[in-house]
DNA sequence: ACATGTTGATGCCGTTTCGGCAACGGCTAT
DNA sequence: ATAGCCGTTGCCGAAACGGCATCAACATGT
């Protein structure tokens, strides 16, 4: 099924390498294959498409022009493929996720797994990054689906749907805390504590708040895992922060509690996006798995608000 | 500017055209070319794409979504095209709209004016149709932009906008119903009224308002062409029915009335809709008029609704 | 029933386009 | 200076494309 000018995916596979070589490597052709129908693709658009840098290839403003809209065939071309496939039955594709970290621990494995004892001919690529990293590589075309944290996101991209779940502290079930229902920050502050990296948007949540305190905190652990970070709770070292999506089964195991964060007699939220590139329909398989997703994070979402009832 | 494969193209002009001749012929090549292009296409999709009658070529279910995906390939290529255009400074394009009749006398002419005397390389095509063939003239691709009365619209349609104006009645200055600030159905139907024929949304509207009453009214003439029945009102005929859009100008000088419906205390609205396809971002030029179209019909709602402020 | 006009499909053939190979010049890092 | 990339170009065989003439199937008009 390739009935697209060879032009518009050698030019896709230049993009993505940064340079002609490597692309043919890739497309199995000649070099000056890939080389000739970009020349003719810059002549009839009558503009260059990429500046010729002695280490590669790198995208003119016309060039990005042209690269949204290849990515916007070529992805439309999956869907219409996934369509005729729907039709005849042979349900095949791969969804393609990027998203944050707190997914990792509990909602995503399920999800994928539970999907996938379904439609065993639907695969999967999940990539995991800081929240801009989602997002940019959601514009550029490398993921279908991502999770983030709600921050601006680009024109390019439309937000499906937007989570809101109560950020809270993390500790073993033998810390002094473990006994309350929630917990300010001040009284957090008088413990050790696990402290994310500027990396972690878990950081840009909390700064804020910890600014405004009148103490400054000791200084203590950071980490830019919250795998780490849980790991270290659980053994007592220090109180962390996180969202209750990232300590699902191991709280239930009872080696860690988490405490809401109680702010001034208000919670403190974290607001979970999930995306896709704006410009675009999914694929059939792409599409139901989207809905589930959705789905389940409005379960977990109402779940969780309901064993944690809002403070005020 | 060609660096889509011509099967793309010859399948888009066959579709148009129902006939791979005709469709030849448009392309100025010979229908052997045209034929072979559609059987390749077949081939690579692995299913038929066309019914062949006698007549000519009906499209399959494959087919239609071939289309689709070919639709979509085709307008995302005008954007880009248009994207490079206000980059090197020429803004050249054409905006094709459809739209239904009540925008004829007044709205359409003036925003198309204006429009065209700040940007002249923009030309425009304007087809009016009923309600549901601008929807339908939109799904095809047929038209860029839809103004229709706001009925269920297809789920490949999002709707921009929706505006609501006060449906009323129309009559000369002469008639004794002139002189009153607004007139109830009944009021209306004790006068020879000019009716819509089923084609005009506007017998749609009223049609549900007529059911109601207790006595069914005398027969009257009936149209299908609001500027007709705008003109029969002018010269005394009898009650017309139809939104203030319509008579613009006509009421400014002061032949026409325009009286808004009052039933049983309440407004009679008519909605409209101002309607794009949705698996599609529109070019430079399309967009910029589109935003001040739904401005104009705003400010033509706000200010309407204000001269006629609500009687409840 | 027959002739006529239309439809899409096919065989043949010249033209255009495409892709592989090898070589060239420009650049960077060692 | 050398080696290793890079993109580009000339040459040539192979594949794809388009035009012409022709065919069978069907609808229409007489």
């Amino acid at each position: 099924m390739r009935f697209h000018s060879p032009a518009i995916q050698y030019f896709h596979a230049v993009r993505r390498t940064g340079s002609i070589r490597a692309a043919a490597r890739v497309l199995n052709v000649a070099s000056s294959a890939v080389s000739r129908q970009i020349l003719k693709l810059e002549q009839e658009v009558g503009s260059p498409l990429f500046e010729r840098n002695a280490r590669g290839l790198t995208l003119t403003t016309v060039g990005e022009m042209l690269a949204r809209h290849v990515m916007n065939v070529l992805q439309d071309l999956d869907r219409f493929r996934s369509d005729v496939a729907s039709l005849s039955g042979t349900w095949r594709g791969t969804v393609s996720i990027a998203c944050i970290e707190s997914l990792t621990e509990s909602v995503l494995p399920d999800l994928i797994a539970s999907h996938r004892s379904r439609a065993r001919r639907v695969s999967f690529t999940a990539e995991v990054k800081g929240s801009s990293d989602v997002l940019e590589a959601l514009s550029r075309g490398e993921a279908d689906i991502g999770i983030a944290m709600a921050l601006r996101h680009p024109p390019d991209l439309r937000q499906v749907a937007l989570k809101r779940f109560r950020l809270g502290a993390v500790v073993s079930r033998e810390h002094p805390l473990a006994r309350r229902k929630t917990v300010t920050l001040e009284q957090c502050l008088a413990f050790p504590v696990i402290n994310a990296l500027p990396e972690l948007s878990i950081y840009h949540l909390l700064q804020p708040l910890i600014a405004q305190l009148s103490e400054t905190p000791e200084p203590a652990i950071q980490a830019n895992s919250i795998d780490l970070m849980r790991e270290l709770a659980a053994r007592g070292v220090g109180v962390a922060f996180q969202t209750q999506l990232g300590i699902g089964r191991l709280s239930r195991d009872s080696q860690l509690v988490f405490l809401p964060l109680d702010n001034a007699g208000s919670p403190v939220w974290s607001d979970l996006g999930i995306y896709v590139r704006a410009e675009r329909t999914l694929p059939a398989y792409t599409e139901s798995f989207l809905q589930e997703l959705v789905r389940e994070l409005g379960e977990r979402e109402r779940r969780e608000n309901a064993a944690y009832p809002q403070t005020s």
